[in-house]
DNA sequence: AAGACACGCAACCGCAAACAA
DNA sequence: ATTGTTTGCGGTTGCGTGTCT
């Protein structure tokens, strides 16, 4: 649901006019934040506020613009396999929600956040009280995601360990033409964040890529125009959510294909 | 119809890490 | 090496909306 925006400055009066502004952002300051960023990018946050003319905090801003204003965001709801793969990051990684948001293009941490303590782990719990089986009920809280932790049911999604490589895809370029990627970039041009997004989004693994789904015939490679192409970011030097948001059905290959990736790479290591 | 309650989301807070001076 | 600043993260809170009684 959608509140009704009762702004910052709704009930200030102007001896306040120099206060640093809190609570929800007004569509005016979200315009002047998302034109500074997109013509002028960001050095500092704190810079970012003052050029915009915003009171607000650069702290404020960045979650702003990193939650709610960064045109690589998804706005439809969760689906069902982006449940399950929340489910199976969280069981993998514990909390760590912005490591989990980094492997859901176009998802936020604070968004994976809010909607697993308001949803799942609600229905998480409630399964677990209803049933007497302790079975694979995520840790919630505490000491989850530990790389102790005892190992799935054989039967159970394969969490995807903290050492692999992250993911993207690409789809193969449809006549082949300098194996680019399919679509790259994102609508409103170029994210003035992408430099630092990238940045977190790296892993430190070994380079790993992989063909799958589609009928993959292996090999040869760039004959199969249907074949999502799997690789480590290391790979990549542009960030992976610009281009899955644009490559339609990208993103349920790519959520439907992440654990079969994921075997395929334990096999590998 | 109205009040109570539950839910979901946006945003704040406090802390720690990273970085700069 | 130290200190100050900025950034990023996870936990938590506040509040609008929907549903129930």
């Amino acid at each position: 649901m959608v509140r009704k925006p009762i702004h910052a400055d709704a009930g200030a009066n102007g001896t306040e006019a120099n206060k640093e502004r809190k609570g929800l952002w007004s569509p005016e300051e979200d315009e002047r934040l998302f034109t500074q960023i997109t013509y002028h990018g960001v050095s500092t946050w704190s810079s970012v506020a003052q050029l915009a003319g915003l009171r607000r905090s650069g702290k404020s801003c960045r979650l702003r613009w990193m939650n709610y204003l960064r045109p690589d965001l998804k706005k439809e709801p969760i689906s069902k396999r982006e449940e399950e793969t929340i489910i199976s990051l969280q069981q993998s990684l514990g909390n760590r929600w912005s490591t989990i948001a980094a492997r859901m293009p176009g998802r936020t941490d604070n968004e994976i956040k809010n909607y697993w303590n308001s949803r799942i782990r609600k229905r998480l719990n409630a399964a677990r009280d209803s049933t007497a089986k302790p079975a694979p009920a995520p840790a919630v809280g505490g000491e989850e995601g530990s790389a102790n932790a005892a190992p799935p049911p054989a039967d159970q999604h394969v969490p995807i360990p903290a050492r692999f490589p992250v993911f993207g895809c690409q789809l193969l370029d449809l006549d082949g033409a300098g194996g680019g990627m399919s679509s790259a970039g994102s609508g409103s041009g170029e994210s003035p964040q992408s430099s630092t997004t990238t940045s977190t989004q790296q892993n430190t693994g070994d380079e790993s890529e992989a063909s799958v789904g589609g009928n993959s015939s292996g090999g040869g490679g760039g004959d199969d125009i249907n074949m999502i192409h799997f690789l480590s970011f290391d790979d990549l030097d542009y960030y992976p959510g610009d281009l899955l948001m644009d490559v339609p059905g990208a993103m349920d290959a790519w959520e439907s294909e992440l654990y079969s990736a994921n075997s395929m790479m334990s096999s590998l290591c």
